[in-house]
DNA sequence: AAAAATTTTTAGATTTACCTAAAAATAAAT
DNA sequence: ATTTATTTTTAGGTAAATCTAAAAATTTTT
């Protein structure tokens, strides 16, 4: 049996490894709101029970079977928001703290019910893939808003930050998942990006373009 | 912040309560699988934080703080039971280990929509009544299938033994709540009863019938 | 390549919830 | 009313996950 804490350590693994191939101490730390100190002690104990490889100093990777567990976890996290925003109203800026905690309820029964109930859904309310019960992702094929050209278009699919902040904001603007855009200009100055959503044009900083990914369609 | 043992020990003290005034240590050492020495410490830790009143070989009672933090964790529990019977397609008798994991999840925010999503449900899957959001429980009116003379009737609404060995057995039996039933006879040499469900005659153990709750709409 | 800065680990403590074994209090039986 | 049995508590310890402070390794800078 896998406690908590150790599911959360490897989720956080997991979730780091997909910037970089070794995860450092300190990064892991900082994510788990803990001291390098009691990173090291955990890694130690997940490297015993085989979830990670760990070579002193030089950071961990996820072995297959800390693969796993990890992609499990996600799935869980996932699909639970899914449930929140979808059946109980949630709004996508406020079903990450409660997801944490439902993604550590450990019965395969009721995550294989709840995803039938949701309709086996592919992506959570961020646009983020959801993994099947192998632990297998479905091809996303997503670019960065400001990876577009004046001209380019493309549909909302998913966002690369998931502060309550900049969800937020996004509702806000109306630049909510589905919705076509299409880039109607960028500013040498800053950067920003000019788009036209639901027939209006509006304004948004590099900042925020750049946590907004966009399916092409391959139209452009 | 109540840990998840914490809210353990209040919960089985709330159950414990129903039947005695003064909850025994032992008996609280077996509901919760732990030892007696254990359940000493946790008692002093409780009663320091207000929730259950201590008197040393005495035992313990809820404080009105600690009956409330019970009532919440059994309104979750409830809650979480109907949703995974009316939603997600679980038999009554698969529930009650999952919905003890669900059960500790903390979002007031999340109890209060899911409580609408299923309708304000006033009974769990066992019949056994739901709290509303202040802790009020709505009147019910059970008596023991056991108590009922030959020629009464009634709808069974309840259950008073979760195990899942007796469920499936009822189940089996065709003996599912709002199930209309009828006493045709008792069995002088064993108290086993004979009943009337759907058209057909069976005969039940007195240990089961006892077990049985029957609301009889005050005809007999 | 030595010095400085950063990262990581070790060593030793703390907290929570549990344990065993023995002592103390209460309840039951003779 | 003693003795016996049961229940409960105390005392001292363990394991998990954390911490601080200091030491060791690695990386970066000069």
């Amino acid at each position: 049996m896998r406690s908590f804490t150790e599911e959360n350590y490897l989720k956080i693994i997991y979730h780091l490894a997909e910037k970089t191939n070794n995860v450092q101490t300190n990064a892991i730390a900082e994510q788990i709101q803990t001291k390098p100190a009691s990173v090291t002690d955990m890694i130690k104990k997940l490297a015993e029970k085989d979830l990670v490889d760990y070579v002193k100093y030089q950071g961990v990777t996820l072995t297959e079977k800390g693969k796993q567990a990890a992609v499990d976890i996600v799935r869980k996290h996932r699909l639970w928001e899914v449930f929140l925003v979808d059946k109980l109203n949630f709004k996508w800026d406020e079903v990450h703290d409660v997801a944490e905690e439902l993604e550590h309820i450990k019965s395969v029964d009721l995550i294989e019910r709840l995803d039938e109930f949701l309709g086996f859904p592919k992506s959570d309310p961020h646009g983020d893939p959801i993994p099947d019960k192998h632990g297998r992702f479905a091809k996303t094929q997503f670019i960065k808003l400001t990876e577009l050209k004046i001209g380019d278009g493309g549909t909302i699919t998913g966002v690369s930050q998931h502060s309550s902040a900049f969800l937020k904001h996004l509702e806000k603007l109306g630049l909510t998942l589905g919705k076509q855009i299409e880039v109607s200009d960028v500013t040498d100055f800053d950067g920003s990006v000019e788009i036209l959503v639901t027939g209006k044009q509006i304004n948004i900083s590099r900042e925020v373009a750049k946590h907004i990914l966009i399916s092409t369609n391959g139209k452009n």
